[in-house]
DNA sequence: AAGAAAAGTTTGGCATGCCATATCCTTTTG
DNA sequence: CAAAAGGATATGGCATGCCAAACTTTTCTT
């Protein structure tokens, strides 16, 4: 009896956008492995939930070989996040959360959202392109518009840009980041960069940051002629 | 592996919810068939959730003799309580939701509400203490200020009173009121009443309305002088 | 190309959570 | 005091979702 058309649980939505991120970063088939790592389960279990998404239309799943969403699939996973990224948005816009608590918040109320109240927010909000941490949103009709962007750690020495998004899964990092007044928008320059994995020296304004690599591979830079 | 300290899901939730309701209105414990009633499953299946709310300490079941919440089962069901009523207050005020819908959404939301969003909508909205249709919310501390009030059907012939209280789950009826302009605060009089389960005829400002007994059983009255 | 390693799948098992039906027990009531 | 009503229990079912272990396929290494 399954209801109607979808069975959407939290864990369909989940695994549907974990696919739809790994598919995104090299266009080709997920592997198992790395989608049982993302999600923290065993192999085992992914295997399984992987033949009822296939049953459910929403992945193709090549046996050994691994999956891509459907057109359904990956309307399922834009939709949720689009839910996500206007739940962030909503959370520390218009109530004031800080950014690094928002992507937690987010990450239970997606799977609740109604369609109804999805508008209103969105609304609320003038229908924002990107989130807090510089992600873009999908529109309703769940087309997502990915910005060029560069990852900070691969810009030379000397190469000017704006800091445009963060990942935000990472708490510590937005924290941290806060505290260091460096936030979305900012003008940055490349200083120096230390070998052997060591910091790499980014001028924001007056101020220049030493910045570990876990950082800088985070953080992503539009190129390009500052504003003014 | 019961986890934690309490296992709560959104089915314990509304149990609690339910008998907290049914306990308050005539102060006695609630038979299991008139929880099954409320809740619209079979008396066998709330039997056997009576006994898991029992080992969880939630309530005290006299076997054949009916159940009441303890002291951290009432705290529970009242927790539930204020999520729901912040949500529909926050859905209404805020987000501008028509009354008749904020009920489902909220019942949706409250067993997801974490604490930190609770504390951040009831700020926004100023600490409310009704929710959009005149129901008290609790207060952090989980006390319940429940005003005197009066069904609007017990009221004599010729009464005055001010509508404040309506309840919430029937989005046809709160509807039907919206279109025929009551509203929540409203003065109030009462003309004439119909015998036999007729209408009752009740004035409010210049227009006279008359409303049938399933509403005027909903509608509740504070009594005593007018604001001004 | 053989064999080992890695990746993937299948099977069996387990826990949670929720509900229904059928049957049995208790309490109340006529 | 017996029948009816209400309640409890036993049994069964279903879905979700996870793991561990055994097994299969693919890929890598020599």
């Amino acid at each position: 009896m399954a209801t109607n058309g979808a069975l959407r649980t939290p864990a369909v939505e989940d695994y549907t956008k974990a696919i739809f991120s790994l598919e995104s970063r090299h266009d080709e088939p997920v592997p198992t492995k790395t989608l049982a790592e993302r999600l923290e389960i065993t192999p085992g279990s992914v295997s399984a939930m992987l033949k009822r998404l296939d049953e459910l239309g929403l992945i193709t799943h090549i046996p050994y070989r691994g999956v891509r969403l459907t057109p359904e699939g990956r309307r399922i996973a834009l939709e949720v996040i689009r839910h996500h990224r206007l739940l962030e948005s909503y959370l520390a816009e218009v109530l004031g959360m800080p950014w690094d608590r928002v992507h937690a918040e987010a990450e239970v109320l997606e799977h609740v959202l109604s369609d109804d109240l999805e508008e209103l927010i969105a609304a609320k909000l003038g229908h924002p392109t990107v989130d807090p941490h510089g992600d873009p949103i999908p529109t309703v009709e769940y087309a997502l518009d990915e910005r060029e962007t560069t990852r900070l750690d691969e810009l030379p020495i000397g190469a000017t840009g704006r800091f445009v998004r963060v990942s935000d899964s990472d708490p510590e990092m937005l924290r941290y980041l806060a505290e260091q007044g460096i936030a979305l928008g900012a003008e940055l320059e490349i200083v120096e960069r230390q070998p052997f994995g060591g910091p790499l020296f980014v001028r924001f304004g007056e101020e220049t940051h030493a910045l570990g690599d876990a950082l800088t591979r985070a953080m992503r830079v539009e190129q390009g002629e500052p504003a003014a």
